[in-house]
DNA sequence: TGTTTAAGAGACCATCCGGTCTGTAATCGC
DNA sequence: GCGATTACAGACCGGATGGTCTCTTAAACA
């Protein structure tokens, strides 16, 4: 059965809303009645389209979390050449958007990996997934970068993605309570400099 | 008036389950009546030794929190004098207490500044008082470390700081869903290569 | 021994939350 | 034009939640 544009126009306004009020509030801090109330819709309307509050959790995951981490942080990685200006000119533009976030709380992946986790099994996996497809991306690319003679072969590219997500993940986690613009210069000036130093032809 | 041993043992047993249930199910996740079941107590007693929940929450923040912290990754650090040998050695063991721990929902003060920020502004802030102190504790270190020539002086303290510290938030995020003990160990190599780019005397 | 007070028990309350169920207006196929 | 289906509205429910209030007990005090 075909959903019809207005049953899916519902339901993705449904899902925007409910990114936004989880990523703002917390998932177990959102009532249903919050979303629906902001949308002036009704409890019918929900229970329509989705099963329960974990199921609308995870569509919203798989549909807009996932297209969001997609196309900041995953789409300017593929079938780039250089791998660290490739990451520094992502991350760099990455952190000037979430600066200029007048609302900003974080990582939204981050948030909900540490808010689900050990509480929520299934969503704790479908967030990992978005997680995966990040870190392979990553080491796609620095295994490129050694082909391409952009960086030694006898780094280890996994540990190098693992180090560079753990230190995104960070500092946005400390741009929310800091100072985002100090801290986000004084990041990529550190993270240029860890480069630099595995960067074969440092022309530059 | 002086609180007498019994209270402040209640006191303090409430202040110990009450960390590891919000550790373990987050903060709005977990009901006051989950901590007093456990420890088979009433909402009297509660009552009678603290105002709220919040109040509850900022104690444990101050206490139990605040110690944690400053057992595992700040007095390790203190007085010390190579900086990277010290800062590798201490998040080794922090990561391997982690990693062995099996029940780990991932860095206490990370979760908690993220279920905190923007939700409740007094508790944000006592977290970012403790995030505080690591930092100043850091960049202490590192500074001495140049007057000890540990480091050239060019690099600036501040933003090393904030790169190791947000490293470190993040893989402690990421050891969670992944595997710990390969994740440590990819950390570590990383972090490692990182200081001795920057190192003056690579005697090692 | 009688009185006070610290420490806690637990019934109770208003509110909220996820979820169910019935009703209903508009639309669609025929 | 009419029954069926879609897309909701909203009352309702059981259980939980933070917080209050009164009652009890055991020790301290005098």
């Amino acid at each position: 059965m075909e959903k019809s544009l207005k049953s899916r126009a519902t339901i993705h306004r449904m899902q925007v809303k409910g990114l936004e009020l989880f990523y703002q509030k917390g998932y177990f801090n959102t009532s249903l009645d919050d979303i629906l109330k902001a949308l002036d819709l009704s409890k019918g309307a929900f229970y329509y389209h989705f099963q329960s509050k974990e199921d609308f959790m995870i569509s919203i995951v798989q549909n807009l979390l996932f297209r969001k981490v997609y196309t900041m942080l995953i789409e300017p990685l593929e079938g780039r050449e250089d791998p660290f200006r490739t990451i520094e000119a992502c991350f760099e533009n990455a952190l000037e958007t979430a600066e200029h976030n007048h609302l900003d709380f974080g990582f939204v992946l981050g948030n909900f990996m540490n808010e689900f986790n050990g509480r929520d099994e299934k969503i704790s996996e479908y967030l990992n997934d978005i997680c995966k497809v990040w870190e392979v991306t990553l080491i796609t690319l620095l295994q490129k970068g050694k082909s391409d003679g952009y960086l030694e072969r006898h780094h280890d590219s996994e540990s190098i993605a693992a180090f560079v997500m753990a230190s995104y993940f960070g500092i946005r986690t400390l741009m929310v309570s800091g100072v985002p613009k100090l801290l986000r210069y004084n990041y990529m000036q550190q993270l240029k400099a860890y480069f630099k130093s595995m960067a074969l032809n440092p022309a530059r």
